[in-house]
DNA sequence: AACTATATATAGTCCAGAAAGGTATTTTGC
DNA sequence: GCAAAATACCTTTCTGGACTATATATAGTT
């Protein structure tokens, strides 16, 4: 039998669950992955060496912006930040996505 | 700007639909991607460059047996059915599906 | 002193999906 | 009769995203 893959994450999703995250305000990455699992009860596991990477894209897409700060916890953190291209983008794929999945859904539920 | 991709389909979902059209029975691979296409009213296009592949890889995990006939206009296709492992799979992804839809969706709704 | 949690980063790997090319036959329109 | 569209398949190549593994560092706890 042929191994399963195990994706954490439903591939094409990360960034549309960052962008949300950063909806409500700058956080730092650790945070967002957090976030996430807290949000989704433990479901989702945001592996960091796929979120890092996936923040440095988005940085270079233009959809957030960065700078160093502190923590509450007085740890060094890098906070990001939604970019006005950010929250369209936010807006494009949070659309988009749930036009997908409605799509997906009459498939699977067709008789 | 950076470009926005345009994916067809979200990744991690094509051998899901792809099972589940074969539910109903065998079928020929531009009639699964033609099936698909209809029931989700056009919104998701299959690539045959997608398709096939996908396909290919199907028969080696084995979710999927093959074998050439002829369709009703008289043409040679390939017709591709379900195994036991393949509904299973069917079952298990589509569950597994879910269960992330609903935790994308906790993401995305909480305020 | 050791361990856990917090915090970031990168190098390397793997795989699915898309793009782009090709072959061949049947039906439809002019 | 001929061109075009639709039907049907296939393969090679590219790319990007997600995962693994590894590394660094500090704060707080035991």
């Amino acid at each position: 039998m042929a191994e399963l893959r195990n994706p954490d994450l439903l591939p094409g999703t990360l960034y549309m669950m960052i962008l949300r995250t950063l909806n409500q305000g700058p956080l730092h990455g650790y945070a967002i992955a957090k976030r996430i699992e807290d949000w989704s009860k433990g479901d989702l596991q945001i592996e960091d060496g796929s979120l890092y990477p996936a923040l440095n894209r988005m940085l270079q897409k233009g959809w957030v912006n960065a700078e160093w700060g502190m923590t509450e916890n007085k740890r060094r953190a890098r906070f990001y930040r939604l970019t006005p291209a950010g929250r369209k983008r936010l807006e494009a794929e949070s659309t988009a996505f749930n036009k997908m999945i409605r799509a997906i859904q009459l498939v699977m539920r067709t008789s």
